[in-house]
DNA sequence: TTGTACGCGTTATCAT
DNA sequence: ATGATAACGCGTACAA
């Protein structure tokens, strides 16, 4: 109670004062030099501690012309991306990583025009050390930006369009041969999707793998409806191939989200799950527990690449020249199918 | 392709001698200060346009002692809270709110010793301008340290012990009151509660909502277990009050995630819902609506939440007194009770 | 090992 | 209206 409310915080000046050593000197400590000598090193230790020096972030980015910061950049239409849990999982990942460096996590969603400028902005104004970006559609001017602005950068799932050098990814291919496979596997003939947008990666990716899928079966079956990856859309999307294809015996969804979404509509419809329509999903988020019946799913390590995107841009960000990474999935067997 | 991949950026000298000025002409420019001739003042624009500058943040920070980046800090156990899709909506609208601003949104996990250590240098060093806490356990020592640290600091939910001025808050009490009394008008008289944690306010608060109704009604029973908000936990305590309180008739779960596991819980117990036991969840997640039955819920305007703290913030850096904020919550029925 | 002096790119003060 | 000049707090060549 005693203390003012706001007393001026002490600079290093002070604290070599305070030390009775040159201002050098204690920069050198508190970047621990080897050239100084125990006894100066304590004194400036203590006077660190009497003082409560903490050092400004602000003065020491201009000075070494480093930010301090990263940033996560969510594009997509809406805010309401971030209510999927998907990007909280990356976000942890991404956090956990960067709590080994004196990095922090800056978050943009580039979702509304302003929001695309205030990232446009980051980019040139070099506001962060490097940008991790999630979510880019087909030509999003953001990928461009971002290559072209000399800022460090790694992609979450490899865009569309345009080659970039370094991404983390998961095998969504082969994540939806086999969840389709899995279908195939339990006698089902006629296999129905639904289809993430087809203007990124990975909605191109995973239906890439279900056709590749009854290809190999040899299935001429095909029944699929795009979807955008929400849960409404979902149910939007299972009516639609009811109506259209009544003679369905599974689905496989892009995502657990839709996956829920259709389970309710079949549900309504009076299919039940698995016996007349067997379902599988893809991500492997919480959903896919809660869900009724629990789903088969497509299990991503979403956290990991949250980690592994860190990583990466931590290796570009030190000079290095990291490799794209794909992250394996695992099939979980649960009892929609 | 005839670009250097990393030209320097310009400074404001370089402008200031390209438009044939002052700097201190060209900084006027930039924050548009109003004297300045409109000759002066298009030369500089032009060369600003030609040069692509870009003003650098870090140097604008030092010399105006603003940082330009409030910070959203999680506390709590373990990274996975972020897969609660709570937070999500919380960061989308405090983003949202911050985009009319120029300033940077710094997302900080309090969960480990390491991040605690993290937030407090954060709050130390001033590299933000303001914070905003959530999730804090009851004598978390992060309130007192942003307190103390004389950083501008709102709550997301008013933290149990200590007074904090400047929060943001849905009544708790009320909503849980109401979800209990709609029990209660359902004619239900064995109504059971899956608490949140009680260290917390929410927690404590959403627990004397039902208390309250329930004295209010005059029903003598009592059946609680509590819970930690997470779907896993609201499992077990579905289970927990099946075997102690097997004559329940209806649940009041503290959140929509701990809802869906009791849910869950008592469809494999075959309890049909709402009939034999109705359910009343709190949030008004997408998960509500997916549950099967969809959930009747107090739904809290969570993305408010985000945007109402960042105003506070903005409000306080700014010099003014803001008062506490308690926003309404709704009863959403469905078809659990 | 030690310290001086300059640079980082702005904003802000205070004369003119 | 205008423009030097001094902060802002720290890193770091360079010389000693």
């Amino acid at each position: 109670m005693t203390d003012e409310p706001t007393r001026r915080r002490p600079t290093l000046d002070e604290v070599a004062e305070h030390a009775g050593v040159s201002r050098t000197a204690a920069s050198r400590v508190l970047n621990n030099a080897p050239n100084v000598s125990s006894g100066k090193r304590e004194a400036v230790q203590r006077a660190i501690k009497e003082l409560g020096y903490v050092p400004n972030p602000t003065a020491r980015a201009l000075a070494t012309q480093q930010a301090g910061a990263v940033a996560l950049i969510i594009a997509g239409e809406d805010p309401a991306v971030l209510a999927d849990p998907f990007y909280g999982q990356v976000i942890a990942g991404a956090s956990t990583a960067l709590e080994e460096t004196d990095l922090h996590l800056v978050l943009c969603l580039a979702t509304s025009t302003r929001g695309q400028i205030r990232v446009k902005q980051l980019l040139q104004s070099r506001a962060v050390d490097g940008v991790m970006l999630m979510s880019l559609r087909g030509d999003d001017p953001l990928s461009q930006l971002a290559l072209e602005a000399g800022v460090p950068a790694v992609f979450g799932g490899k865009p569309l369009h345009g080659h970039a050098p370094f991404y983390v990814d998961v095998d969504n291919v082969r994540g939806a041969r086999e969840a389709t496979e899995h279908l195939v596997s339990l006698g089902r003939t006629r296999i129905a999707t639904i289809t993430g947008p087809l203007d990124t990666d990975v909605g191109r990716a995973r239906r890439r793998g279900y056709h590749e899928a009854l290809t190999l079966a040899g299935l001429p079956y095909r029944a699929e409806v795009g979807g955008d990856f929400t849960e409404r859309n979902g149910m939007a999307a299972m009516e639609s191939l009811l109506t259209r294809h009544p003679d369905l015996d599974a689905v496989f969804a892009a995502n657990d989200n839709m996956a829920a979404g259709a389970l309710r509509v079949l549900h309504r419809a009076g299919r039940t799950v698995p016996s007349e329509v067997a379902v599988v999903g893809f991500d492997g988020l919480a959903i896919s527990e809660i869900a009724d019946p629990p789903l088969t799913t497509v299990h991503q390590p979403i956290r990991d690449i949250g980690r592994e995107m860190t990583r990466m841009l931590l290796a570009l960000i030190a000079g290095e020249k990291p490799s794209p990474l794909i992250l394996p999935t695992t099939l979980i067997r649960r009892e929609s199918a």
